[in-house]
DNA sequence: ATGGTCGATCCTCGA
């Protein structure tokens, strides 16, 4: 099964690049962030064309995810069910089961500035995807995938420059804690199992000329319950995918696993 | 040369 992350930066702006994609990458479940929809402008007959069910969950000028699958889109649910009733107020989360796999699309919050409102909300919404993993799954025993843009670079080695960080989002103590919080519940970070190397980027900023510098963070994570993670075949970014006419800031991560 | 982006919305904000 080939699971995939992919941040687009506007599902309306990058359509006809991810068409192009899924047709030559053939992904099974492709997990998208940031459509920037409602869900009634969501194009499920564009993927209806290319053999696939999908869901979404938006709410239009920001934000929004998308589950696109062609093994089975079953059990959907957007947001939060962690037993707090303060809804998330973004559209950040969508959960579907895909061929046997509890698969959760995140979009985690930016965050902004060390201390901001948002940072808090940052690591709030993350605590929330741990409770939420430990009231409804067994990240153990089940299969799951928890798969997005996590807006943080795990350690060091996913950051272009440590020092030019320093003091920004992304890197803190906290953010990283919260993503240590989910890997201890048994969830393991793939590429970062199969790759040791620094250097290996997710995204990159369109200023500057930061992907030509080979300036960017590791931030999109493939997180899989040891099930899963003992199945992995392949993982990769694809980075070929940064570039040419209008790219997303981010490239897809693909992993594929072998689950019968 | 000492800058350099993009997308959605509305002329600024969020990333």
């Amino acid at each position: 099964m080939r699971i995939v992350t992919w941040n687009v930066n506007s599902l309306k702006a990058r359509l006809g690049r991810v068409e192009a994609w899924i047709r030559a990458v053939q992904p099974d479940v492709l997990c998208i962030q940031e459509t920037k929809m409602t869900d009634e402008a969501f194009p499920h007959a564009a993927f209806a064309a290319l053999g696939y069910e999908s869901a979404h969950h938006g709410e239009g000028r920001w934000n929004g995810v998308a589950i696109i699958s062609r093994v089975g889109l079953d059990d959907v649910r957007a947001g939060f069910a962690d037993g707090r009733d303060d809804p998330d107020p973004d559209a950040r989360i969508l959960w579907a089961t895909c061929g046997g796999v509890r698969v959760a699309c995140c979009y985690v919050p930016n965050g902004r500035e060390v201390d901001h409102d948002h940072y808090h909300y940052k690591l709030d919404w993350l605590g929330r995807l741990y409770d939420d993993l430990v009231a409804n799954t067994d990240p153990v025993a089940d299969r799951v995938v928890v798969v997005g843009d996590f807006n943080v670079a795990p350690d060091d080695r996913d950051v272009w420059s440590p020092a030019a960080f320093e003091g920004s989002t992304h890197v803190t103590g906290p953010e990283r804690e919260a993503i240590d919080r989910l890997t201890g519940l048994g969830l393991v970070d793939v590429f970062r199992e199969r790759f040791d190397d620094a250097g290996l980027y997710s995204w990159w900023d369109y200023r500057a000329g930061a992907f030509y510098k080979r300036q960017g963070m590791r931030i999109d994570l493939v997180l899989a319950s040891p099930p899963a993670a003992e199945a992995l075949d392949f993982v990769l970014i694809d980075r070929n995918e940064r570039k040419g006419e209008k790219p997303s800031d981010h490239a897809p991560v693909v992993a594929d696993f072998h689950l019968g």
